[in-house]
DNA sequence: TTAAATAAGGGGGTTTTTCCTGATGCTTTA
DNA sequence: TAAAGCATCAGGAAAAACCCCCTTATTTAA
């Protein structure tokens, strides 16, 4: 018995490329390659379209990594996804697991580790790397730290510090008073262990608060 | 005839895809993957590892595609280097050409879209897509703009004023008077068209002077 | 071989940022 | 219902950042 599969990722060359892979591994076939995730949630209402795995990339345009698991999730949750990003950071890969991926590789994984991961979602439901293993823990240990426990109005705030306006226009733009905004900026660098706006900048783009 | 290829990709999966896909072109032979430039420029010290083409990636650790293509201009000019890369920005296209890349494609070329560009490139010696060409007559244009302009040292300098350090103890570190660090603040700010601290943040991260 | 560009440094003043402490009112909750 | 939590705002001081105008060598280029 053949198990079927679905490459979603942007880059065709790429989702080509890897699809020829899988097509060389014996138990598995490629359905179909999509460009992004709009491109499978589309092709998903014909349910002759529906495959056991599908191998996603993370960063699409149109309809993300994320959010296109976390549809699949909710309306195809037989379907098992199976995360494989260039990403590394933390909380990408969190987001991704939180969203209903039963794995996350890193593109630097060998064709054979591809193989078995394939082979473990179909069969147990699951695939992790130590790496992965290792996230998990963590992120249970600082417990849903940084980003996560940011208000919304606070990382309105932060976007707008990652811009050359000063404290000031940042007040009139949000409606509020300069000293306010001060307030916003002492809290977030006693929270995040800052020493100034240059570092609350940095921060954002390592976490993907701002993207310049 | 058949014309040997290398590919360089850090991400191994990635290679081993595309070296598929090469594999599968009649005129054309994979001979071996290197994980960067380091590895490849080791095989190459022995002649029967010197291939017709590098397929480059252009971030990598180690030695990255931009060195390494340089290295390879220098020391083995008959070696064709064509760039594959998910970056897009002007500044790395250019200096990839720039350090004598036969032509630049992105990742999102479809599969007969690299064998075209592979038979150009041995047999024309380039292969340029629309996309590469606009950017090379608008750099033209622009004439060395930006990032291309700025000195060692105040590159060196920008990279400081990524971090949370203040200009003070810049100054310690690059052994030069606070004055002297604020003289190349000034000028920076002037020829950028910055206002501040955070302005020059962001354009370093976009023109890739430092990366977060 | 002058002139221009570059690199390093400086004076002094204004604005912005940073860092305190504390106050008000509104909502949640024990 | 009293306490606790939270968002909002204030005053003031000190530090850092920003801005202009300037000097002195050294190197480069016309």
């Amino acid at each position: 018995m053949e198990y079927s599969v679905v490459v979603v990722d942007d880059h065709i060359l790429l989702s080509q490329a890897i699809g020829g892979l899988v097509e060389a591994f014996d138990q598995f076939k490629v359905m179909y390659l999509c460009k992004n995730g709009q491109e499978l949630i589309d092709a998903l209402q014909n349910p002759k379209n529906i495959p056991d795995i599908v191998l996603m990339d993370v960063n699409m345009p149109i309809l993300n990594g994320i959010e296109t698991t976390a549809h699949l999730k909710d309306h195809f949750p037989e379907v098992k996804v199976l995360a494989l990003s260039i990403e590394e950071d933390d909380a990408t890969i969190l987001k991704m697991l939180r969203a209903g991926a039963k794995g996350y590789l890193m593109k630097d994984v060998k064709k054979a580790e591809l193989q078995e991961a394939l082979l473990e979602v179909v069969e147990n439901g699951y695939y992790h790397t130590n790496t992965v293993a290792k996230i998990l823990v963590n992120s249970l240990r600082h417990k849903e730290s940084s980003v996560l426990s940011l208000k919304e109005r606070e990382i309105e705030f932060i976007q707008h510090a990652c811009t050359e306006k000063t404290y000031r226009e940042i007040a009139d733009i949000m409606c509020l008073s300069p000293k306010t905004i001060e307030g916003y900026r002492d809290v977030l660098f006693e929270k995040l262990n800052l020493r100034n706006r240059t570092g609350l900048v940095i921060y954002a783009i390592k976490n993907k608060i701002f993207t310049p």
